[in-house]
RNA sequence: GGCUCCUUCGUCUAUCGGUUAGGACGCCUGAUUUUCAAUCAGGAAAGACGGGUUCGACUCCCGUAGGAGCUGCCA
């Protein structure tokens, strides 16, 4: 037996365990799997490379186990980034403050500087935050439930926070379809929304303390000097710097407009986002342009917006999209600026459209209110999203409850997943028939209304029942809405042509002999029923098959309809004997 | 262009260096049969490619290809 598979038997944890190892000896590239220092490899010593080694480095070990990932971070440890390296650089918090701020941030309790909420102990926050500047889809859907889980799993808080920094495109249409999906999604905030905007004056007066403390500062530049600019960095490589970051660089002109840009960390240094699903992602400083904070009115960008909202609202874990992954470096290049403790970053792959081409209004880019038009029901949403993009061994169809139990980070895939209607409709089936028939006939006429049809002719006393019958049949409630058709119809009932042709007069003779025996059955349930129609069958001298094509055909015109004996109870006896009638 | 991320059946995924690569949806075949479904039983179906490390690689490393994201006074 190996030793890898004893390590499971004798130590509760083994993940922890490997943890613990590697933060000794990450840096050595040694297996993770003993205690025992192990001298660098022959492999890595010939390395000569130095960011790309280490990254390289890191990956290796966290993106097999993201879990590691926390032990590293624990205060035990000690600070964050803090690895043992004779490579290590200086940290990048420190470059770009003044001196005595920099000093007084080396000597603050480290929870202002450097790890994660998660190995303090203290409770988790996660937030939702869309932009509405649209419906919600089913990428902020899923985002929103994996905060949701996660945070209320933990017994934290999940919170909404409406981004609309952006005053052009934001409208109130899109914050309350967000509002609404959520709603319907069933994944409340543990608070009010907090309406991202309504807090500029904080944001303005964080970025102005920043300017004053060196983080940040004015940048003066005309448009059309930033442009020129901006070329000769890209042109170069490098991320776009403003001379103004250099406190030399002249005065400003006397009431000109201004923007305030983060003071970017130096050229080598690195910044590391130990992200929950992607690993240890290094990102070097040159890469970090000097980027907005205020704009030129003065009002907050979105960069600035998050990082001091999280920060007030005491977000210790940031679940959002992939395509925020290279903002992380440039929140946390700002957060180290202001001097605050970064938060738990997870960044999930992009859902992406039937094609794998990216979401667009084609495949599945609808807001989820229209999911619930097509007729999914919200549970079976939550768990065909969570399954796209999470899972737990060979679990499939996971309850929101059983999620409840089950979520985590480390279940989180890395790749980008598509979605699948035809998946998303047999999870819907499944949850169909275990929803309450009462709310089940309630959608349905909702669904009805919402459609425009007519309003379903028969009360509830008549569908619920049916309903437990009919909802093994359908995957959606428009499908529902179908098997309940043959009821719903009215008499006389209009024919097609093959139930008109399945109607001959030999037929027609025949069902004439069956309708005093159904019309002698005196508990009118499919059991008896069936009994009754065996009977005349064998009384008849045939088989089944010579009856029931008939017998259907004048119950329900053709429509789709479940079993015979079923379908009588379901009409009941008179409107059952009345569509006999109407054929004879 | 630069940087970053991703790559197991058609789709969602399991796999933590040794498996006949497992499950689910879909698909195909059969059973059932009174329509349409449902159900049951079978089946086909995958490690992008090329190197390397290793006794052994889907799994670790490097590269290539393909996909995606960021590079906005958008979020």
């Amino acid at each position: 037996m190996s030793a890898r598979r004893c390590v499971p038997k004798l130590i509760p944890s083994h993940k922890a365990r490997a943890t613990s190892v590697r933060l000794t000896h990450a840096q050595t590239g040694s297996s993770a799997r003993t205690e025992q220092p192990i001298p660098a490899p022959k492999a890595k010593a010939t390395g000569s490379h130095k960011i790309s080694r280490s990254a390289s480095c890191a990956r290796m070990f966290c993106r097999r186990s993201p879990n590691q990932m926390r032990r590293r971070l624990s205060p035990s440890r000690g600070r964050v980034m803090r690895r043992p390296s004779p490579r290590r650089v200086v940290d990048p918090v420190f470059e770009f403050v003044s001196l005595p701020e920099a000093i007084a941030i080396m000597h603050a309790p480290t929870e202002t500087t450097g790890h994660t909420h998660e190995a303090t102990g203290s409770a988790i926050v996660t937030r939702f935050a869309p932009s509405p500047t649209g419906y919600l889809h089913i990428g902020g859907a899923r985002t929103a439930l994996f905060n949701w889980l996660f945070a209320r799993k933990a017994g934290g808080k999940y919170l909404l926070r409406i981004e609309d920094t952006d005053r052009e495109r934001s409208t109130e249409a899109a914050v309350n379809a967000i509002l609404n999906g959520l709603a319907w999604l069933g994944l409340e905030a543990d608070g009010p929304p907090l309406f991202q905007f309504a807090r500029a004056a904080r944001h303005r007066e964080a970025a102005e303390s920043l300017v004053e403390r060196g983080g940040a500062f004015r940048c003066y530049l005309t448009p059309e000097e930033e442009t020129a600019l901006k070329d000769a960095a890209r042109a170069e490589g490098k991320a776009f710097r403003s001379p103004w970051r250099n406190p030399d660089y002249g005065t400003p002109p006397p009431a000109a407009r201004y923007v305030v840009r983060l003071r970017a960390p130096g050229d080598n240094e690195r910044i590391e986002v130990a992200d929950k699903v992607q690993g240890v992602v290094t990102t070097a400083g040159r890469e970090i342009d000097d980027f907005i904070l205020l704009r030129s009115d003065l009002t907050p960008t979105y960069m600035l917006a998050v990082v001091v909202d999280d920060q007030d609202m005491g977000v210790t874990h940031v679940i959002r999209g992939d395509d925020h992954l290279t903002n992380a470096a440039r929140q946390t290049a700002l957060i180290r600026a202001f001097g605050w403790r970064v938060p738990t970053y997870a960044h999930i792959p992009l859902i992406h459209g039937d094609d794998g081409k990216k979401l667009s209004k084609r495949h599945g880019a609808l807001g989820v209110e229209e999911y619930r038009d097509m007729g999914y029901l919200p549970e079976a949403m939550r768990a065909y999203l969570l399954r796209l993009g999470w899972s737990k061994g060979d679990l499939d169809i996971v309850s929101t409850e059983q999620a409840l139990e089950l979520f985590d980070l480390e279940g989180l895939g890395r790749s980008p997943s598509r979605l699948d209607f035809a998946k998303m409709d047999s999870v819907n089936a499944h949850f169909i028939r275990l929803a309450d028939d009462q709310r089940l006939v309630s959608l349905m006429r909702e669904h009805a209304a919402r459609r425009g049809l007519p309003d379903l002719r028969l009360d509830d006393a008549a569908l619920v029942p049916a309903m437990a019958f009919l909802k093994e049949r359908a995957k959606t409630l428009p499908e529902l809405l179908t098997q309940f058709s043959f009821l719903l119809a009215e008499r006389p009932l209009t024919r097609d042509e093959k139930t008109i042709k399945a109607l001959s007069e030999e037929v027609v003779a025949r069902l004439a002999r069956l309708r005093p025996v159904l019309a002698a059955v005196e508990t009118w349930e499919h059991v008896t029923i069936k009994t009754a129609l065996d009977d005349f069958a064998a009384h008849e001298g045939v088989g089944f098959g010579k009856i029931g094509p008939g017998l259907r055909a004048a119950l329900t015109g053709g429509l789709p309809a479940p079993d015979l004996a079923i379908a009588l109870q379901l009409l009941g006896k008179t409107e059952s004997l009345l569509r006999l009638d109407d054929v004879m």
